[in-house]
DNA sequence: CGGCTTTGACCAGCGC
DNA sequence: GCGCTGGTCAAAGCCG
């Protein structure tokens, strides 16, 4: 899938080492920094006085908050690569998880057999994020097993189709509310090739009903619809937008070993790793996620508006 | 008429 | 063993 990623961080945060102040001057802080009623010509210097220690102040939390976003990218990235290398060291343990009682698990393996026989390249394919997937041993068997992705779609709050444009032809075969999401979660079986055994789950999330939550399992053994026919439109449902890039941009991730189960409301917490399909690099994904976390906080925004602020008075 | 969605029923895994 | 829950099936209805 060569999607580009839906995350706007919307306030440029500092959160890439390499990346100049001035080069995140030029993405529009002014703004906040002439919406805090902060100006170069304050008449009150005692005000002013207070407001630059202020802002040193913030400039200061600021460096300690990008420091610790840095630190927690690496262990996050150490910890997956740990678990990645005991993985490959330790088949067994995967087998293991694997044959624990799951129904139908000769479906299951004929599919993963699909995968494999597809698409060798297997190595990203464990994959999650923060809230449900993977917290019963069950779910995470099966990430473990099929080739599990899940990509975040960014929607019309008021939208409650449960249409996912990812461009492929899919087939509903059932819908379910479940006890953890109040939104209903639709089942989709690929129906573009007849033994394409790819599935996929399509539901709200809980944080941000904005955001519709796609959960594929298993990897195509057809190649993209786009791609073979572009003029191909039947059906009612995904196919009227063979355009993967159209409305809904989204974000592959996959995996995320670190994470604790049972997290599903802590949004702030969201461990992202971007599928190696996409272009970005991991450790900026998990960092944007978090800085998108972040940004939500009005008085970590007021905070970092005043520290770029700061900075830009540095300059002057 | 074919293909799709809807939706209630059914099945199987899991926890108690 | 039982109840809960998620996942799947399949009949009925809808739509182009």
């Amino acid at each position: 899938m060569d999607y580009s990623p839906w995350i706007n961080t919307s306030l440029d945060l500092n959160i890439n080492p390499q990346r100049s102040h001035q080069e995140a001057l030029k993405n529009g802080m002014e703004n906040n920094f002439f919406s805090l009623g902060l100006r170069n010509s304050s008449p009150k210097e005692e005000s002013s006085d207070a407001l630059v220690e202020e802002l040193k102040r913030v400039s200061a939390e600021n460096k300690k908050l990008t420091g610790m976003l840095t630190e927690m990218c690496e262990n996050y990235n150490t910890l997956r690569n740990n678990m990645m290398e005991y993985m490959k060291k330790n088949p067994e343990t995967k087998e293991v998880i694997s044959f624990s009682k799951k129904r139908k698990s000769d479906e299951i393996s004929s599919s993963n057999n699909n995968l494999i026989g597809v698409n060798g390249s297997n190595s990203e394919s464990s994959s999650s994020d923060e809230d449900q997937s993977c917290k019963k041993p069950r779910e995470l068997e099966t990430c473990i097993k099929a080739k599990v992705s899940r990509v975040y779609f960014k929607t019309e709050a008021s939208d409650s189709s449960l249409i996912v444009k990812d461009g492929y032809q899919w087939r509903k075969y059932g819908q379910k509310v479940t006890r953890d999401n109040p939104s209903p979660r639709a089942y989709f079986k690929c129906s573009f090739a007849p033994s394409c055994t790819v599935k996929k789950k399509v539901q709200r999330s809980v944080d941000d009903p904005s955001v519709t939550v796609a959960t594929y399992e298993g990897e195509h053994n057809h190649p993209h619809p786009s791609q073979m026919e572009p003029t191909n439109n039947r059906g009612r449902n995904q196919m009227n937008s063979a355009a993967p890039s159209s409305a809904a941009a989204p974000c592959t991730v996959t995996l995320d070993w670190t994470k604790k189960p049972k997290c599903r409301n802590d949004s702030s917490s969201k461990n992202m790793v971007i599928n190696s399909n996409s272009k970005m690099e991991i450790p900026q994904i998990l960092v944007e996620q978090m800085a998108n976390s972040l940004t939500k906080d009005v008085k970590f925004r007021a905070a970092l508006a005043a520290a770029i602020s700061g900075q830009m008075l540095h300059q002057n």
